[in-house]
DNA sequence: GCTACGTTAAAAT
DNA sequence: TTAACGTAGC
C-alpha cells in the first residue's frame, strides 16, 4: 500500500509528534486506516458475519480515537475512500484473492477446530465493506462528527483538503498510515498515532527546505517528488525491476526532469521496462496531481488540480484512467454517504415495523456507467446493523432510526428522481434489466427461528459436530455474495462453489438469483456442515484432581476457545 | 557496500 | 498489511 519503502526513506524527516499539537484545529482522518486497525481484533466475527456484539468492536475501536481527538479540541474530519480507480485495478484484484486465499484457509482451519490458525488467517482476510463504512457513517452521524466519502481515493481528498483554508473546510493536519499521502502533496501528515496520541509526522514544507539532510530533496520541485514515488513503485504502476526509492531517489537528483529520467531508464534497462511504461508513467503522475476529488463548496467533481491543456492532449483528452466523470448531485449523494461509492446502492434506515429498533437495509441497486447514473433493479435487503455503542462519557447510545427514518427515505426517493432511468439502448443493458425482477424477496422481515438450525452432536462414527441447516426452512433474501461463499464453502459441493463463483463475478447478478442458486446446491447437497473435533469437546475438564493443574487450565481455555467457535458458527448461521 | 527483494513477526484485546 | 531483518546480486 502506498509507496514502496518511502516512509523507511523518509525516516529522517519524520518527527515525534503528539496530537495535541492541532489543538483547536480540523484534523483530516483517513477512515479506512483505523476501520482496518480495528478490524483486527473481531476479524473472525467480521469474515463470518457474526452477530456477536464482538464483531462491532472496530466502531469503538474507531469512537475511542475520536473521542480522543475531541479531548485535545480538535475537529475531527473523516474522509472514506468511495469507488476504485481504474488503473489501481490490478492491485486490488491482487488484494482481493489473497484475501479470498486467506478466508479459505481460515475456513479449513475453524473446521479442524483450530480457532487460532483460524483468526491468523481471518485477520490476512479482512476486507473494510461499505456496509462497515456505513455502519460507522451512521454513528459519525449521530456524535455529530464531520464526514465525507470521497469520490474515488481517500487520499487524494485528504490532501486537497490540507490544501484548504479551514474556512473553506479545510484540514490542518491528515493522520493516515498510507505514504500515498506524501506523493498527493500533503502538507502535513501524522502517521502511527498510537491510542494516546503520540505518532510521527511529516511535513513536506520542511522535507523541500531543508539545508543538509541525507536523502536531500533541495533541487526537487513537487513534480519531482511524485516522480520519484511512482519511480519507486505504487499502487497505480509498480516499478521497473531493479529500482527501488534510492534509485528512484538518485535518477531524479541527476537528471531533474523526469522525460530524461524515463529515456536514460529505457537506455539502461531496455527490455527490462515495459513496453507502455512512460505511458502509465505519465498517467500514474497525472493521478497524484489530478485525481478527481469532491468539492463541497461548489458541491460538485473537481480535479485536485485543473488538468493543463498540454496534459489533457498529451492524454488524447481521456481522463477515465483518474475514474469516470461523476454527475454533482450522484457526486454529492456519495460524499454525503447516502450512494455506495462502488455500487451505487443507495443506503437507507428504516425500521422494521413492530420489531426492535435494529435498522433494515434497502438497497436500490443502481449501477453508474459512463457518467450516467442507470437504475437497473430495486431490491430489498436485509443486513445487520449496530445496536448501541459507548459515548464518550460513558453513556450508551442508542441507534434510533425511526427518528431519522422519514428522511431518509425521502432521500432515497430524491436519489432515484434524480439519478435518471436508462434508456435502453442496448441488449446487454435490456438483459440485466430484464434479469432482475423488480419484486423484494418473500419475507425479508420474517425473524429465522433457531428451532430450524439442529445441532447434531451424536455423529459418533465421524467424530464431529454437525450445524445442520436447512436452506429449505430458511429464507436468506439479506445473503451478500460474501455470505454466499463462505456457507457454500462449508458445504461439500465443489461443482456448486464454482458456479457461485460465477454468478458472483458476474456484475450484473443480482442478489436474489444468487440466492436462489445457494437454494438449488443446498437442495442437492441437503446439508451445510461445520465440523469440529469431537475428541476436543469431550475433553472438558473436570476440576484438578491429579496435580497437573496447568494442563487442566490449557485444556480448559481450549474447550471454552472451542465453546466460542460453535456460537460463532451458530450464531452465523441463526441471524435473522 | 549498497540496493532490491523475499521472509517473518506484529498489529488489537 | 507493514516494518524489520537477512540475503542475494550488482
Amino acid at each position: 500500500m502506498g509507496i514502496k519503502d518511502l516512509l523507511k526513506f523518509m525516516k529522517p524527516y519524520t518527527e515525534p509528534v503528539h496530537i495535541k499539537k492541532y489543538d483547536g484545529k480540523r484534523v483530516g482522518i483517513d477512515a479506512y486506516s483505523w476501520l482496518h486497525k480495528g478490524a483486527y481484533s473481531c476479524s473472525m466475527e467480521i469474515c463470518l458475519n457474526s452477530n456477536s456484539e464482538k464483531k462491532l468492536r472496530y466502531l469503538d475501536y474507531f469512537m475511542h480515537r475520536i473521542n480522543l481527538l475531541r479531548h485535545y479540541k480538535i475537529t475531527p474530519v473523516v474522509v472514506f475512500d468511495g469507488g476504485n480507480i481504474p488503473c489501481k485495478a490490478g492491485t486490488e484484484q491482487e488484494r482481493y484473492r489473497k484475501r479470498k486465499a486467506n478466508r479459505e484457509l481460515a475456513m479449513e482451519k475453524l473446521k479442524e477446530g483450530n480457532v487460532n490458525a483460524a483468526t491468523d488467517f481471518f485477520q490476512r482476510a479482512i476486507s473494510i465493506t461499505p456496509l462497515m463504512a456505513h455502519q460507522l457513517i451512521q454513528i459519525l452521524r449521530s456524535e455529530n462528527i464531520e464526514f465525507l466519502v470521497a469520490p474515488y481515493e481517500a487520499d487524494a481528498q485528504l490532501a486537497y483538503l490540507a490544501g484548504l483554508e479551514a474556512e473553506r473546510g479545510g484540514i490542518a493536519a491528515v493522520i493516515t498510515e498510507d505514504s500515498d499521502l506524501l506523493a498527493y502533496g500533503c502538507q502535513a501528515t501524522i502517521f502511527k498515532m498510537d491510542r494516546f496520541g503520540n505518532g510521527e509526522e511529516i511535513v513536506l514544507d520542511k522535507v523541500f527546505d531543508a539545508a543538509a539532510r541525507k536523502p536531500s530533496f533541495q533541487c526537487f520541485d513537487k513534480e519531482l517528488f511524485i516522480g520519484m514515488c511512482v519511480l519507486a513503485g505504487c499502487d497505480f504502476l509498480p516499478s521497473v525491476p531493479g529500482i527501488g526509492i534510492s534509485k528512484a531517489h538518485s535518477y531524479v537528483s541527476k537528471y531533474r526532469n523526469l522525460d530524461r529520467v524515463l529515456s536514460v531508464l529505457k537506455l539502461e534497462k531496455g527490455r527490462q521496462m515495459p513496453e507502455d511504461y512512460s505511458k502509465s508513467f505519465i498517467e500514474a503522475l497525472a493521478v497524484f496531481q489530478h485525481a478527481r476529488i469532491y468539492e463541497s463548496n461548489n458541491q460538485r467533481l473537481e480535479h485536485m488540480k485543473p488538468v493543463p491543456q498540454n496534459l489533457l492532449e498529451s492524454l488524447d483528452g481521456k481522463l477515465d484512467f483518474l475514474g469516470p466523470e461523476i454527475p454533482p448531485s450522484v457526486a454529492t449523494a456519495i460524499a454525503q454517504g447516502n450512494l455506495d461509492p462502488s455500487t451505487m446502492e443507495a443506503f437507507v434506515c428504516f425500521r422494521r415495523p413492530g420489531c426492535l429498533p435494529d435498522p433494515i437495509f434497502i438497497q436500490n441497486p443502481v449501477q453508474l456507467q459512463k457518467s450516467r447514473a442507470k437504475v437497473v433493479s430495486r431490491q430489498m435487503n436485509r443486513s445487520m446493523a449496530f445496536l448501541s455503542y459507548k459515548t464518550e462519557g460513558g453513556g450508551v447510545l442508542k441507534q434510533e432510526p425511526l427518528s431519522t427514518e422519514s428522511m431518509y427515505i425521502s432521500e432515497a426517493l430524491a436519489l432515484q428522481k434524480l439519478i435518471s432511468p436508462p434508456k435502453v439502448n442496448s441488449t446487454e443493458t435490456a438483459m440485466v434489466t430484464n434479469d432482475v425482477p423488480l419484486k423484494a424477496p418473500k419475507n425479508p422481515f420474517r425473524i429465522q427461528q433457531v428451532e430450524e438450525i439442529n445441532l447434531d452432536q451424536e455423529d459418533s462414527s465421524t467424530g464431529q459436530i454437525s450445524v445442520v441447516i436447512d436452506h429449505e426452512k430458511m429464507n436468506i433474501p439479506w445473503a451478500t455474495p460474501d455470505d454466499i461463499q463462505s456457507e457454500v464453502f462449508h458445504g461439500k459441493s465443489p461443482s456448486k462453489k464454482r458456479k457461485l463463483n460465477k454468478v458472483h463475478s458476474d456484475q450484473g447478478a443480482s442478489i436474489t438469483a444468487q440466492a436462489s442458486v445457494v437454494t438449488k446446491a443446498e437442495n442437492s447437497d441437503n446439508l451445510c456442515v461445520a465440523k469440529e473435533s469431537q475428541e476436543s469437546v469431550n475433553s472438558m475438564p473436570k476440576m484438578a484432581s491429579n496435580g497437573k493443574g496447568k494442563n487442566e487450565k490449557a485444556k480448559r481455555s481450549k474447550h471454552k476457545s472451542l465453546e466460542k467457535t460453535k456460537n460463532t458458527i451458530l450464531n452465523f448461521f441463526s441471524r435473522a
